[in-house]
RNA sequence: GGGCGAGUGGUGGAAUGGUAGACACGUUGGACUCAAAAUCCAAUGCUGGCAACAGCGUGAGAGUUCAAGUCUCUCCUCGCCCACCA
């Protein structure tokens, strides 16, 4: 009697068998190997196909690596503090804890019935106490030593909400949830120092770390990956250059990368927020003005900042001037909020003739336009010339190339004492503090007497309180719990505060990578020796909207430990990959509200699991973006029947293949399969094994081995329906404990090939010869062909070109 | 404006410089069936032709080569990320 293929039971059935039997364990000789999913946020809409496609890309190279004997390391956990749970329970009233577990139940009941095959026994909850303990930990290590500072800090605010927010929850300068004006407030905040790992540095020991900059060469990560760290991280080489304020004491630092330009300098500009502005206001004539200027400066929100790009305003400093380093003339100063107090000195130099805003500006304050570089251009009094080129109108060192001149005036600069070489970085260090409920409490206490004092380890975790309103009204949620808030000082025992704050969901994700080695460790957040065991990550897959933040967060966390002895290595993530996301049919983002979200279970209800993976593994390549199209899934189970069908037909008994052809496919299939499951090309790996397939099934007699192998081939890619016809044979032991099959490069020789004739670069002629042939030998049987001889015919053979078993490339002419 | 990437049939896509369109979806025709589904067979880049075959064809144009989707240059279009960073 003929089985019917059906995915609902047998997906059931082994599912439960691989929860039974665990990872598989055998004999383990080719070392560890860490593959890592980027851990997801369990949210309540459940998983998304992006995570499917994700998961499934590392669940069929772990099966595949565990085949070639790797001891491979596969966890899951959840990053399960964040905002949405709490948005939801500001709404609902139903606390985050209890939302977040009814995700994380969904999540993994859906993980499952993909077929997904993690390390459970490793699952971590950066929500639970016993994670998050570690979360704080982390910060009274940094705290410790000099890498978590309290300061006053901009952050974004939201009227309507009552609430700071995160810089992912500002869209556009707007508020993702009220959809009202972000504004900026100014409020005590926790930072780490990211800044300080910038460039290479050093343990005690002498161990060499390498920067955030430098580390990046030695990893294999995708370039455009590797170039938005580094444009993050902005460094950018220039001078500082020092202008003294007529008729003070008082000096104005300018940063600049062009200093070539100098003596086009006809202005300077300071930041609103510039110490100097409070400094000189008794020297100004306007100084109600300017007040007023910056008042209205400070109310604008990053909105407006921005969209008013190309308008500058600004107002002059009556009454101020400062001396030109290198003309000694005098020069007015503006403040002008296109220049940002937080980069580089907060004062820049304006010179319009050779910078784009500096243009602008002077356009409308109708400033001198000094030209000083010779461009390819002549006239550029209606656009700047912004590129390097020959120094005019520079004294001395005039005539001199750009690269020349910034070399030479920075030499003098230094004589003189009116500058230096600086180093400026875009990258400014991370504000933690998160003024919200559902997230690991900064574990600091505040005492009128001893100041700020942290949380003694032994009293790790600080636990958030169950009993909280987190309904927003301005202060954080914690700040109501009494319980919570009022404490003693650890110190002099005397009534104390606790920080109400609690920390940005990436400081949990910047070490969980980590903690998987050794999850359940209680006295320490993993032990030398796990982590020496499996860290680093060798292999790490997730969403590119990842790039920066969290890549950047967790290298910083690697090489801070590092540096105080508690690593051996300075980057976590080895290779590193993204998936391309899936788009809805419709070419668009999916989206609850547009209603084109593609639902994970009812593909698997549909079609199956192996259905749904191969799918997805057969949409295109994998780091590619790619429209889904349910009308396609069926392609993908069409070869799931025939595979099954194959089955039915197999010959149990004869172990031989007779099939000379059949055997050759059998073996470039190895290979291709081999070699694409190594280099994720999922796509080209299961078109391969749809030849091969198709191939038996025109073929009259299928061996036992044959069929058997392709099994293999097939299993991490469609592992349910692998290993139930598998155990149809009659295998007692799970398909994962099978021999992963070798090609037998003799046997993917073909016995013939087929030869193309070319004729000045056009095909005219193909034909089959046997393998190996002579260039004489294929040259004769093409010379004999009718359609060639149509095109030789009384025409001279100038050149002849052989590649072997493929081209015969003739060049004619009259 | 900067960085990264991509343009190939009706669709998703394949192609170490070597027959462009593998594999799959869709479409058309046929077999099986009372019928349908499923399955199987055949065709399917465009143009002409009964056919053999010929011409054209990988965003546009040039170049290198016996041979270019692939390499080089110029340009166009689209996507993603970042963006007043001096």
């Amino acid at each position: 009697m003929k089985k019917l293929y059906n995915p609902k039971t047998i997906e059931k059935k082994w599912q439960k068998v691989w929860m039974k039997q665990g990872v598989s364990k055998k004999a383990l000789n080719k070392g560890k190997l860490y593959i890592l999913d980027m851990f997801p946020y369990p949210s309540g809409d459940g998983l998304h196909v992006g995570h499917v496609e994700n998961f499934t890309a590392t669940d069929i190279y772990a099966r595949f690596k565990r085949f070639l004997g790797y001891d491979v390391l596969r966890p899951m956990g959840w990053d399960a503090f964040g905002l949405p749970a709490e948005n939801f329970a500001i709404k609902t009233g139903i606390h985050p804890k209890l939302k977040t577990l009814e995700s994380i139940k969904n999540f993994k009941r859906q993980m499952k019935s993909v077929g997904l095959l993690y390390d459970w026994d490793r699952e971590i909850n950066t929500s639970s106490p016993e994670y998050y303990k570690w979360t704080q930990w982390m910060f009274l290590f940094l705290y410790t030593n000099g890498l978590a500072y309290k300061k006053k800090a901009k952050v974004n605010w939201c009227e309507a909400c009552h609430t700071v927010l995160a810089n992912e929850q500002v869209i556009d300068g707007k508020c993702d949830r009220s959809g009202d004006i972000v504004i900026q407030k100014d409020l005590e905040q926790w930072f780490f120092k990211i800044t300080d790992f910038v460039e290479p540095t050093k343990r005690e020991d002498g161990t060499k770390i390498s920067g955030l900059l430098s580390g990046l060469e030695k990893i294999d990560w995708p370039e455009s990956t590797k170039a938005a760290q580094r444009h993050w991280i902005g460094r950018s080489e220039g001078a500082e250059v020092v202008f003294y304020i007529t008729d003070t004491e008082e000096e104005v630092r300018v940063f600049t990368t062009r200093l070539d330009t100098i003596y086009g300098c006809t202005y300077i500009v300071i930041a609103p927020e510039h110490p100097l502005v409070r400094t000189l206001e008794s020297r100004m004539k306007n100084a109600q003005a300017v007040k007023k200027y910056i008042a209205v400066t400070k109310k604008k929100t990053d909105l407006e900042r921005t969209e008013l790009n190309k308008e500058k305003t600004g107002i002059c400093l009556q009454g101020v001037e400062v001396v030109h380093p290198f003309t000694g003339e005098r020069l007015p100063v503006y403040v002008a909020d296109y220049v940002l107090g937080t980069y580089g000195t907060g004062a820049v130099m304006g010179v319009p003739a050779h910078d784009e805003r500096d243009f602008i500006f002077a356009k409308k304050y109708q400033l001198e336009i000094l030209e000083v570089i010779q461009g390819k251009e002549a006239n550029h009094k209606e656009k700047p010339y912004t590129e390097d080129g020959t120094l005019i109108a520079s004294k001395e060192f005039t005539g001199l190339h750009s690269e020349e001149a910034r070399e030479k005036m920075l030499v003098w600069l230094q004589k003189e004492k009116l500058g230096r070489k600086v180093v400026n970085y875009r990258l400014r260090d991370w504000l933690i503090s998160r003024q919200r409920y559902w997230g690991a409490p900064i574990p600091i206490i505040y005492c009128d007497d001893c100041g700020v004092v942290p949380v003694p380890e032994k009293d790790l975790p600080v636990k958030l309180p169950a009993d909280v309103d987190f309904r927003p009204t301005g202060e954080s949620p914690l700040v109501r719990s009494k319980s919570f808030h009022n404490v003693k000082c650890p110190k002099c025992g005397k009534k104390a505060r606790r920080e109400s704050d609690t920390m940005d969901t990436f400081v949990c994700s910047s070490w969980y990578y980590m903690r998987f080695a050794d999850p359940h460790n209680i006295k320490t957040f993993a032990s030398k020796k796990a982590l020496a065991t499996y860290l680093p990550v060798d292999f790490y897959i997730g969403g590119s909207e990842h790039t920066v933040l969290h890549l950047l967060y967790a290298r910083f966390f690697t090489k801070a430990l590092m540096k105080y002895g508690y690593l051996e290595f300075d980057e976590p993530f080895q290779k590193l990959r993204h998936q391309g996301m899936i788009l809805a049919q419709d070419g668009q983002k999916m989206s609850k509200s547009k209603g084109n979200v593609v639902n994970p279970d009812q593909m698997v209800a549909e079609f199956g699991a192996d259905s749904l993976r191969l799918y997805e593994m057969f949409m295109g390549p994998f780091e590619d973006m790619k429209a889904w199209n349910t009308g396609s899934i069926i392609g993908v189970r069409r070869f799931l029947e025939k595979v099954w069908r194959l089955g039915q037909r197999a010959d149990n008994k004869q172990q031989k293949t007779k099939n000379v052809s059949l055997e050759s496919l059998l073996h470039r299939t190895i290979k291709k399969v081999t070699e694409d499951l190594e280099e994720l090309k999922f796509n080209t790996a299961i078109s391969s094994l749809m030849i091969l397939m198709n191939e038996m099934e025109k073929s009259d007699h299928i061996s036992r081995i044959t069929y058997q192998t392709s099994l293999v081939l097939l299993s991490p890619l469609a592992p349910h329906i692998a290993e139930e016809l598998w155990s149809q044979l009659g295998e007692k032991k799970s398909i994962f404990f099978a021999q992963w099959p070798k090609w037998d490069t003799k046997k993917i020789a073909e016995e013939s090939s087929i030869i193309v004739v070319q004729i000045n670069g056009k095909v005219r002629a193909t034909f089959q010869m046997a393998t190996g042939s002579s260039e004489a030998e294929v040259k004769k049987v093409a010379l004999a062909d009718a359609n060639v001889q149509a095109y030789t015919e009384g025409k001279a053979i100038r050149k002849i070109i052989y590649i072997k078993d493929k081209i015969l490339s003739l060049v004619i002419g009259d």
